[in-house]
DNA sequence: AGCGATTATAGAAACGTTTCCGTTCCAGCA
DNA sequence: TGCTGGAACGGAAACGTTTCTATAATCGCT
């Protein structure tokens, strides 16, 4: 391919300036120019199939249009769902994004931030992984200028000047107590996730609480330590089984968490809603596609959140304080967004039949 | 923040030139310098927390060690492992990827490779859709240098030159249909894709192929026309039902379209695999969950092959032919990759039982 | 006619690299 | 001693923009 034209190229071809030329390409605000110069500049780009060089207008500019997502994974589509809610929004736009994954590994993880914040990313949207383990990281950034979103979990950080987007998480437990316990159902358990996860701390706080709210004096019998992966769910489910504690109904830490317990229960000849109901959290799609009663974390309202809290950080830099000590100018925008999961009643659970209190009957 | 220390700080700081430092800082090969000096430069790019500008690099090296990934949509998960083992494959390349949803609309499928190239990514992995309407497009972007590989299907175009990577679609319902024929099926039906698109057009004639070859006289009267979609598997399944002609076994266009044929089962009080057996296409981890017996495109595969394509490419560009019209110099590599697709049988297929064929019991 | 104000345009600096090309220094050798 | 050649290093050009500053032209108005 010939060399690609440069904007000198096409001040010559139109006989202009090489102001003239950028100006009018750029459309530069406060510039006027006679309409017959914009033609012959306009035309001359036509001829020359002009494109300006990115990396030379970066250069000059300090302007990437760059925002770079770190990301543990993206099997699941919990996050795909939300970086197709984040590249829609953040393209309307021109934005482009940079996508890393750090595979869990906190070391990649650090990494990755790294190599965007070199390649000179205008903003970064990062999910908070190993909070503990990378809380030296998360300071360290809330050092820089560079304008940051968090999310899907919390870092241990007393004073984060950056905000963060993340489910409600005690609501997630809240809303299927509140509903088991509106459907007459009492025994209800929960499979919760790992303890090191601040996510699942919370969401045993929610359940804990709202069971109490509903009157059961000490509902931390209630919980039974899992995790998220389905083996979690077999391995809770069993254990559950065993104890021979009587149950109508279980909230699965995730959906993977579920199908554990569904398919522990159909090897049990359990039958789901008749023997007992089941709700997960965070099932999407495929909870809607299983008939499973779901806590749907709205992945989608989460992406467009953190999406256009970002666009404004990146459109008023103000609003960041400044590492250099003054305080935030701009409007302060709050910090910790909690967006509200919403019950999806489907056809894993019903109203309880006494006489189906699935560990009673097994104690017979 | 205070400004960004530049290699002339550094220079500066190790007190030594800034070609030295350049030289250093990069390992540029075929440079010799003392163990003192190059500790003077290290120390200084430590203490002046040195990181060279991406864009004035970029600038001089025209080497942005990004490439674009262009896809409809993130939506489903067969995107999202695909694009999973393509970050992974490229991340360890030092390669960035830059994603781009095209929301199947081929305006804006065009634009997202336009801003991608004037990015000056080193290259290009699109997806290839509405083949026809961007019949154009495909054959401009041939009369480019920029190292492209397509994916997911194939282009109008006779002479392509760059690569392309598919999953070996007549292989897709040949599997389905050689497994289902081995059980004892004979009456098998497929609901299709559209048959605008040209994926569904060739599993049609592997459909047709696998099922001639077993000995069935005209098979075209054992395709139904559906779609890739959950209502398009519903009507599909209907008219069949309403067609009165006995079947024992389905194949269906897709996950989607498989969920719809299970859902009209359903209210039909059809049970499957006992009353009919149903085999999807693509359903990847999802059909997994299900018990699904399903055709995986194994699109992780996918990924590293489109990956190692275009790494190939990138580290030869003679592999491409020149828009300038000489032939290419460096190793050919075949153009066309089919990636061979699996067949994984789990509990929605069972030998037939003589007096279920369905259509025939409706008829009674 | 003269003059400031506005409009229309251009030249050149600056952004931060990499790299071409050149210089210095010194050991080795005839 | 004079010369060669390689090792070690540095100056400055070039990459392609945007933008600062300057200049020429036009115009309204006294």
């Amino acid at each position: 391919m010939a060399k690609r034209a440069t904007i000198r190229d096409v001040a010559r071809e139109a006989g202009v300036g090489v102001t003239t030329a950028s100006n009018i390409v750029n459309q530069h605000p406060g510039s006027s120019y006679k309409a017959e110069t914009r033609g012959r500049v306009l035309r001359a780009v036509q001829t020359l199939e002009y494109s300006p060089n990115w990396s030379a207008r970066t250069l000059r500019t300090r302007q990437t249009l760059a925002v770079g997502v770190v990301v543990s994974d993206l099997l699941g589509n919990y996050f795909s769902d939300l970086i197709y809610a984040v590249e829609k929004r953040l393209d309307a736009h021109h934005y482009q994004i940079l996508l890393c994954q750090s595979h869990g590994d906190p070391v990649i993880h650090e990494r990755q931030i790294q190599v965007l914040r070199e390649r000179n990313v205008d903003g970064l949207l990062v999910q908070i992984v190993h909070a503990s383990a990378n809380n030296a990281l998360y300071r360290r950034l809330e050092m820089t200028t560079t304008p940051i979103v968090y999310f899907d979990s919390k870092a241990d950080l007393a004073d984060m000047t950056s905000p963060l987007v993340e489910s409600n998480q005690p609501q997630l437990t809240r809303l299927a107590v509140d509903h088991l316990w509106k459907m007459g159902h009492r025994e209800i358990f929960f499979l919760s996730g790992s303890p090191h996860h601040i996510n699942a701390r919370e969401r045993r706080e929610g359940f804990l609480q709202a069971m109490s709210e509903c009157g059961v004096p000490s509902p931390e019998g209630y919980i039974v330590e899992a995790g998220y992966q389905e083996e979690h769910g077999q391995q809770g489910f069993q254990r559950l089984w065993e104890s021979r504690k009587p149950f109508t109904a279980l909230i699965a830490s995730s959906i993977y968490c579920g199908y554990g317990v569904m398919g522990r229960a159909r090897e049990m000849g359990l039958k789901i809603p008749e023997d007992f109901s089941l709700v997960t959290i965070g099932g999407g799609r495929e909870a809607a596609r299983m008939g499973l009663t779901d806590i749907d974390q709205n992945p989608q309202l989460i992406g467009e959140t953190m999406s256009d809290l970002l666009l404004t950080l990146l459109h008023d830099k103000n609003s960041k304080p400044q590492a250099n000590g003054t305080a935030p100018t701009g409007v302060s925008l709050p910090l910790h967004h909690r967006i509200e999961p919403m019950l999806h009643i489907r056809q894993s659970t019903q109203e309880p039949k006494a006489q189906s209190r699935v560990g009673a009957r097994a104690a017979k």
